[in-house]
DNA sequence: TAAGGTACTTTGTCATGCAAGGTACTTGGC
DNA sequence: GCCAAGTACCTTGCATGACAAAGTACCTTA
């Protein structure tokens, strides 16, 4: 008992990387959704897409939610011949699908609006509490 | 073997709720800290402003997310008698808690923006493919 | 047939949201 | 004093899901 001397110990301390991750959560969903509702994909073509969109999103975390959104029905796919390497699975939206991101879409407005309310609220009471600084009127 | 037939079996499967639950996970803490950065307040008060904002959160959830944010040194608090009923844990924002903020600041920016790109992208794609349609020119 | 590239899959670990139940302090009725 | 009700904070246990890393499979080129 006495070996085993460095036990790993799980800080659950929040920095910053941990936390900008935890943001992310949950908008990838709509995010893929919504880049398979322009027209058949596969996944490496949303991996470009969520890059260059500053989406950051690895294989680990893609194919398993692909997976989840076609068990659900809310995706479709079909196996298409490469000319340069194996099959590709290309997605689409089922019906559901559709409806689904339509709900997401109300979700994402709603939440957005939600947290810019409150920084707003931030914001102004910033104002209030410095007079002296040159901000805009609060209403 | 013959025994054991109804295992509870796990769906991981996708409703709207899921996903909307999902969808608000990590932006919870930007929230929480934006609410702290305006002077002190105690859970309860946090709770109220939270629902508010359409917001949804409970207890369970809150109270370790603020022991986290606490024990990271994000946090600090001091204990406040009250007149009608148990004290109450006065939260306030750290030095490093402020850093903080404006990290996750910037990062629900980006973000946002990233995700209304996307939005973006699919709306001016549908305004292509349908050009009988009476939407605005795509630039 | 071996090497390298592309694409999809699986396993294991960890973080965390949350329901439910618990602790503790205060006030008011009896 | 004792008990019920209200308020506030805390803990346990389960389910989910992100992701690193390792695995499988197909294709091309040499």
């Amino acid at each position: 008992m006495s070996l085993k001397p460095t036990i790993p110990k799980h800080e659950h301390s929040m920095n910053i990387e941990n936390a900008q991750v935890q943001m992310r959560k949950g908008i990838l969903e709509f995010c893929i959704m919504h880049i398979i509702s322009r027209g058949e994909v596969y996944a490496s073509d949303m991996l470009d897409e969520l890059t260059s969109a500053k989406i950051m999103v690895v294989e680990g975390t893609l194919y398993p939610l692909l997976t989840r959104l076609k068990n659900s029905g809310l995706l479709d796919y079909k196996w298409v011949e490469s000319s340069s390497g194996p099959p590709r699975k290309y997605y689409i939206l089922t019906d559901m699908g559709k409806q689904f991101l339509e709900e997401l879409q109300s979700t994402w407005g709603e939440l957005s609006d939600s947290v810019n309310a409150i920084v707003k609220k931030t914001a102004q009471q910033s104002a209030d509490a410095q007079p002296a600084d040159d901000s805009s009127k609060s209403e």
